[in-house]
Formats: C-alpha cells, structure tokens, sequence
DNA sequence: TGCGGTCTTGCAAGCGCTTGCATTAATTCT
DNA sequence: AGAATTAATGCAAGCGCTTGCAAGACCGCA
C-alpha cells in the first residue's frame, strides 16, 4: 500500500530501508544517528557505513515534526513587494550576516521569506504558517501595525528598530535619536549654519533620526527650515535621484545628515558632480557605518550601529522568548565615527 | 494519551482543535483551508472565522511532510567557518537578493544554512539533512570537490561559479576569462604598461580572471610580472591590508585589475594615501559592478556581472532538475562598464 | 415510494522520524 | 547453576497534516 517510490527527498532513501538493510530496527538507526548511548557501537558502526554508502539523508521535516520543533528561525525584511532592491543595502546585508552567525551558534537555520506574512498571495487564505521556532523583523518599515498584531498573536518575536512607546512586544534598536544628535551637533560644533537633512520620515526609525536632528537644532538655537528636509529612500539609485536637487539649494545649507550611508554617498555623488566639495562646501554625516565608508574618497564621517551587539540581543532576546521567558527591549547606544566627510579632519589629498 | 499541551508551533493549535471548535472533522478543516471545492461554502466560512478568532497558524513542517515536498530551497555560501563576513560582498548579497526573488516568484523560501553540510558540527554524524527541495551553492570557494560529491548524490544542485571542464553537475557561472580579458585589455590599449592583477588565486572563479588577465597580457605582448600578482581577499578590511603594499611597487605598474570592486576600492584607497592618483597615475579596473561602484569617487570602471540574468538562470536549472529533467550548464556573457578609475574619461573634479 | 445522481463529510492510512516501554540477550553475582 | 542486573533491541503510538475512498444527506424523477 505504501508507495516510497514518490519521495520527494533529495535522496530517496527513508530510515525504514537503512534498517532492512542492516537488518535493524527503525528504532535503532534513528538512536544510531542521533548519538543515543542505547545502541552498540558495532550495530552502530555498521549502520554509519550504510548510511554513507546510500548517500540517506535524513528527512529533517519528518524529524522536526516528530521533535516538535523546526530549529529554524525566520528572519523578515518587511519591505515592499515585488523588489529586494531595499535588503541590498549593507547594513540589512550585514545585519542578514550577523543574525546568521548568531543563531548558527545557537543550533539554528535562517529562513528569508520573500514576504512578510501578512501580505500572502494565497487569496483567501488568511491563516499563518508557523514554520519557524520564532521570528526576527529586520526593521519595520511601513509595518508598524501589522509587525504589532503579529506580535501580539505569537510570543516568538522580537523586531529590529525603533522602539516606540506603544510597543508591547519586543524591540531592539539603536539609540536613532541620540545618534543623530550627536553627529548633527557634530557639524554644527565644527561650525556649519545650516544642516539638512535626508531620509524617508515615514520609516520610524528615520523618525527618530530626524527627531534626534530637530534636537541638535533647537539645541543650538537654530531655526529649522522645511525645505532642507529631504525624503529620500534607502537604495542608492533612488537615493541618487532623489537627492539630485539638493545641489540647487547650496549656498542655503552648509552641512548634510544623510539617515543612511548610502544616501550619504548619493548625496556626495551628487555634490560633486555640480562642483561642490565635500567637507570643503559642505559638511556630511552619515548614518549606519558601512565597510566600506571608511575607504571612500572622503571617507564618510557616520554614526555606528553596533550591529554585532544588536544580532546577537535580538537572537538572545527571541530565544528567551522561545524558551517562555518575557524579553525585554533594549536601546543600543550608537556612536559617532568621525572621518572625512565631516570635516573635522583635513581631507589629505585629490 | 495525546499531549498537545507542549506543541512548540508558534501558536498552539492544531487543525483538531479547529475541528473541534467548527463541530467538524480535520479532514474538512483541511480541505477548507487549502481551498478544496469538496467543502459547503458555509463550511468553510465558519472554518475561515474561528481559524482568524483563534489566530491558528497551519504547521507548515506537517503539511510539508505529508505532501512530500518543503517548498524550500537551501542557498549555501561556501565560505570558511567561523564569520560570514564574506558574505558582506555586495555581490554575494546582491545574488542573495536576487534568489531569493526569483525563488520567492515560484513559491519557494529560501533557507540559508550558515555552514555547507559537509562541516556539520555534529560529531559522528556523517549524514546529510534533507530540509529542502534543493540546493544552490553560490561560489565555489576551496570546496570544489566537497560540492561535486554532494552534487553527485543529489541530482538536485546548481552552483554559481567556475565552470571548469570536469564538472559533471551543473554550474552556472558568468564569463570570468573573457570578462578579465576586456577589463585588462581596454587598459593596456589605453596606453598602460604594466598592469597588476589582486585577488585570491585559489577560489576558481578568480583563477579564471587571472587566466584571462594572462591571456589579455600575452595578446598584447606584454611580459608577465609575477610580482604585480597579489593575493588579496574579497573582504574590503581584509582587502585593505593585504594591498597595503602595493603602493611601494608603484613605479612599476600604472594599472590595476582588480578581480572585485571591493578589491578595487581597497586598492584606490590604498593608493590615495600614498598620493598616488587614480587614474591619473593609475588606472583601476574591478569586477561585480557593486551599486554603489557608479557614485565613488572616482567611479569604478568595472566587469559588470548580469546578477540578475544569473539568478534567474540559476533558478530555472535548478527547478528544471527538481523536475527529473537535466540542467545544462552556462556561461554568462560579462560585459565592461567603462566609467573614471580606469582613466579613459577625464575625472571631471576634485 | 424507490433509485440513480450530486454534494458534503468523515474515516483511516500514510508522510518519515522519535521515544517510552516491553522484551530479549548477555553478564554478573551468590 | 539459577537469580538478578544490565545492555541492546524492537514495538507501537504519536507529531500535525493530506487525501482516496466510502458513507450519508438530499435532490429529482419515474
């Protein structure tokens, strides 16, 4: 009645056929496998050399099922449909890499769903699937809600980003607000007048960052102008496009908080190529400290997330959850990485 | 005798307890959440209601397994254990990006496991884990041959990389020979003399940019410098310090093929601080066409690689050999993106 | 009233693996 | 040598879901 014939396993092979041909128990190839200490070591031996000369793998969905866990987590960029251009930009790379490494420590794999869960294309299915010990938003993007309800269903979740009071589910971020304070009453320290500012408000953590810059501002007694507010998103050639205005505002601001890295190099690209120098004309901060920031011609002066501390909160945080603990936010300080592009240091050369 | 209390699924029901609640039997739970027509619509109304009220969550390992599929595919980087900064490349990351859309597209998830399966941790544990349909190794890394005997027990693989003549499974992989030769020639008919190649000669896919290098080098009639050939790996701090040297062998060379953009930037910083001119003095070629590559300063002259085309090529072999047919290999072609670093535009400032 | 459809539903087997408990074989002890 | 341990196996139930097949409900029509 059975038809093995079918499977759909990478190889073919079921722990019921490396049984008969050891001429064992299922029972016992599993515990062989497994390390148990209830099987004899020559029964063992035996059953290892079969397994490797069948080339049997074994069906981790079956064994997950049977042990009632996935060892998986998922981890979520809730960006919009259609594109990943967004996850390219590195600090979600890095942070993609960070997560990875963490819960590869921990015994878990990553799995990266196109879309978060909420948005399924299945029409009129509106049920989750659960195929994962947890969940790990990487931001949350214009999802605030739908992160929160999904939250509020499921205890395994913890998100990276701005965490607002309203929140009651966990989440890790940096410090946006005091960053940005920090690198904007930077520029302003070094002397700059007027600093505009880019990145796309509706994002909270952008939010933040922005408040953090209106912060520095009133600090230092300066009137804010609107019009030096840029939206611009996070992918460099949008970023490109949407910043390539800036240039005819000049002699209007003297210095740029750029929300991400890669907006900041838009931004420069664009300064230059209209014959302003940067820090000479103009003073830049950027946001994120990317790897390769500090190799650019200027090298970008920027506020650091500790993305390394940040992955493994978050990892640290979902697996209490897991474990039924009550995580607990966390707000990581940033700090201001002083380089080129601000300023403060003479640019050395070209 | 049934224990559900300790279910480990995000949220704790199971169809049972829907059925229960609905005053009907799994089965027909079943067939109402996967849109059956075998199912009254009022039926399936209730269902679809105390499923939302009960925030229920489908386990997608149980589904999976009783219909004999994962809907999952395993992307592997090959890199060395213990970090995944390689991973960081934009490259990679971009390819990353790219699968898993194209994946996403034919409804699959991606599962990205942190370690290949052959350096599995578990000790004595000499089996492969089957949690996905398939399997697609991106870079070949030092691992050739652990690849080619996975591939050769598992039909379904594809790799990213080298092809190289002995491999019998399918490798998908851009013109790493032809696209070196341009970038090599197009500075040598620009007037260049002697041109160094960076990169790590014992990852295949760079041992073809050499090839190619060499073979460019040789057209033209030039001699080869084994000393201008310097190991370099991909990660830029790494990158940084492996090139830091090179600006002692200036007179020597006044261009560089650089077999990766991140290796380019590395070296053009390197180069700055000593003074020396790009591409005034030295002209700079690299290879990937990262993004942000078009708005450095200057802008990288490089090998762009069609990450897009890969993906998609990579996806449908693969798919093609999950459905029992052969995948046949291919080479992309790769094409020059001329842009300052190699000086055959005028830098325009600064 | 009775019979052949058409719809809906439930039953039960099965996906490949784990594990508590019972069973049997190998040892040790008195 | 016989009883009591201990070590090594196998049995069978169960993980949560799907699905072929059979059964029940309900319809119209002769």
């Amino acid at each position: 009645m059975t038809d093995k014939s079918t499977s759909e396993t990478v190889s073919g092979r079921t722990m019921e056929d490396i049984a008969r041909m050891a001429g064992v128990s299922e029972s016992t190839v599993s515990r062989a496998l497994s390390g148990s200490h209830l099987v004899a070591e020559k029964t063992r031996e035996r059953i290892l050399e079969i397994v490797q000369s069948s080339g049997f793998s074994i069906n981790e969905q079956a064994r997950n099922l049977a042990l009632r866990k996935t060892k998986t987590i998922e981890v979520i960029f809730p960006i919009e449909r259609g594109t990943l251009q967004h996850v390219s930009d590195p600090f979600f790379v890095d942070m993609l890499a960070v997560l990875t490494d963490e819960l590869g420590k921990q015994g878990y794999d990553v799995l990266m769903s196109r879309s978060p869960p909420w948005d399924d294309e299945r029409p009129g299915c509106a049920f989750l699937g659960a195929r994962a010990d947890g969940v790990i938003f990487v931001g949350q993007g214009r999802h605030r809600s739908e992160i929160r309800d999904f939250a509020r269903r499921h205890r395994q979740v913890v998100t990276w980003g701005a965490a607002l009071r309203d929140d009651d589910h966990c989440v890790v971020g940096s410090d946006n607000i005091g960053g940005a304070r920090q690198a904007t009453h930077h520029m302003l320290s070094l002397g700059r007048q007027s600093i505009a500012f880019l990145g796309d408000l509706s994002l909270p953590e952008i939010h933040q960052r922005y408040e953090g810059y209106r912060e520095a501002l009133a600090a230092a007694g300066k009137t804010f102008d609107p019009e030096l507010v840029i939206n611009s998103p996070f992918d460099i050639e949008q970023a490109r496009s949407a910043t390539s205005e800036i240039a005819n505002l000049y002699p209007r601001f003297d210095g740029i908080f750029a929300s991400s890295d890669m907006i900041a190099i838009a931004a420069i690209a664009n300064l230059r190529q209209s014959g302003i120098r940067v820090p000479d004309d103009v003073s830049v901060v950027g946001f994120d400290d990317i790897p390769s920031g500090a190799h650019m011609n200027p090298s970008i002066t920027t506020v650091r997330q500790k993305i390394r501390t940040a992955g493994r909160v978050l990892v640290d945080q979902l697996l209490r959850a897991i474990a039924g603990e009550t995580p607990s936010p966390q707000i990581l300080p940033a700090e201001l990485v002083v380089r080129q592009s601000c300023g403060a240091q003479q640019t050395s050369q070209n």
